[in-house]
DNA sequence: GAGGAATTTTTCCGATACGAAAATTAATTG
DNA sequence: CAATTAATTTTCGTATCGGAAAAATTCCTC
């Protein structure tokens, strides 16, 4: 028996990947047929064969690094671009009022949030409404981590913000905190009464 | 070690890839120190082995797009964020507090702003305090527009806020607002007292 | 400075990407 | 429709990636 890997292997491991190379394939495609080019064309200006090109459209690869480096040369794009989420308006000229309290309330395992605007679909920030309750026990199994940025401001109450690689912060009423989200964090409430916290993040979070 | 250098005329990509993934490579170990993870905890939690991840580092491999997404998301990042140009970009894992009332006060025809954080470039939201004089005499010559997404607040007072196309829609303390900030609008105090608001746009944008 | 633990680097071999050419499919022409 | 060409896919050998463990380095603690 093969010595596989303990049962701590949590990360999947190919199932998620190849739904998004079958992704990154249909992109590169997209760009490829959006200048009309043939696959020798591309394999031409990229430097790289035809059959890795026609093999990583279909995901039925996975190219290395200095491969996707060439392909991005060869179209004349940024590597970003091979990663940049396309589709997903905002609809313009959105307009929407949330009266206090309206909120759809939406419990994580310490927090409770409330989505505010859930009818607004892609929007580029998500504002929340959160409580913490006072002497909370918290689960210090882990942080939290997404990708995106994020702003807190404290409503009423305190609260104490644990971030990964920083001393542990405490925030009064009216105290604001701007940081990247994928740094991990957990708020807890700091003292004896509830807190109320105004969260807004980047990147709808729904994702995965 | 002796210096491989050819006089060729025609681009190498060999070396062009290998000072690309050196680059890549020191993005990525940046990453990882900014959250103060060794070696072994990020191939923890990204599940791929310590070796190959050390060896990525220093631009000795090029690592295929699975293993990369793995390591994205053992990060807590989007795999665009390894490929942003690091010049222009909000820096990674920004952590800023900003206590109550030490803002940095912004006047424009209208409206007193405070804008937070404006030592950190590039944010993707630009969150403001903003207060809002009672019985203030407005200029209605014209409604503020720009790019971007607009969430807005009240903390204090109530606010009417003018939309184009929109009939006047009164805030009270606690309601919310979200909306595209392309379509024209303007606010205004509604009560007796000063009210004052939070207002987060996208798009950090010059002038007001 | 000498252990000793923690972290990183190197080694080695199995797994996989990659390219040249063959095989297949699609498009074009007479 | 057959024949020819263009375009894509498959095959298969080689180069490189990638992981487990060993070796080396750095970091503590006494």
């Amino acid at each position: 028996m093969p010595p596989r890997n303990r049962a701590l292997a949590r990360p999947d491991p190919t199932e998620m990947a190849d739904s998004q190379r079958a992704e990154f394939g249909s992109r590169l495609k997209e760009l490829r047929l959006a200048r009309g080019w043939t696959l020798a064309q591309l394999a031409e200006r990229s430097g790289l064969a035809v059959s890795t090109i026609s093999k990583a459209e279909r995901g039925l690869m996975s190219l290395t690094y200095d491969r996707m480096l060439s392909l991005a040369r060869g179209i004349g794009v940024d590597m970003a671009e091979f990663f940049t989420a396309e589709g997903a308006v905002f609809a313009p000229g959105s307009f929407a009022v949330a009266p206090k309290g309206v909120f759809q309330k939406q419990e994580t395992r310490n927090y409770v949030y409330e989505m505010l605007f859930p009818e607004i679909r892609n929007k580029a920030m998500v504002p929340m409404m959160g409580t913490l309750k006072a002497h909370d026990l918290m689960d210090f199994d882990d942080f939290v981590r997404h990708p995106g940025q994020e702003f807190l401001l404290v409503l009423e109450g305190a609260v104490t913000v644990f971030a990964e690689g920083k001393a542990p912060v405490l925030l009064r009423q009216g105290d604001s905190l701007y940081f990247d989200s994928s740094r991990g964090h957990l708020y807890a409430s700091a003292g004896a009464v509830d807190a109320r916290i105004l969260v807004v993040c980047t990147e709808a979070e729904g994702g995965a």
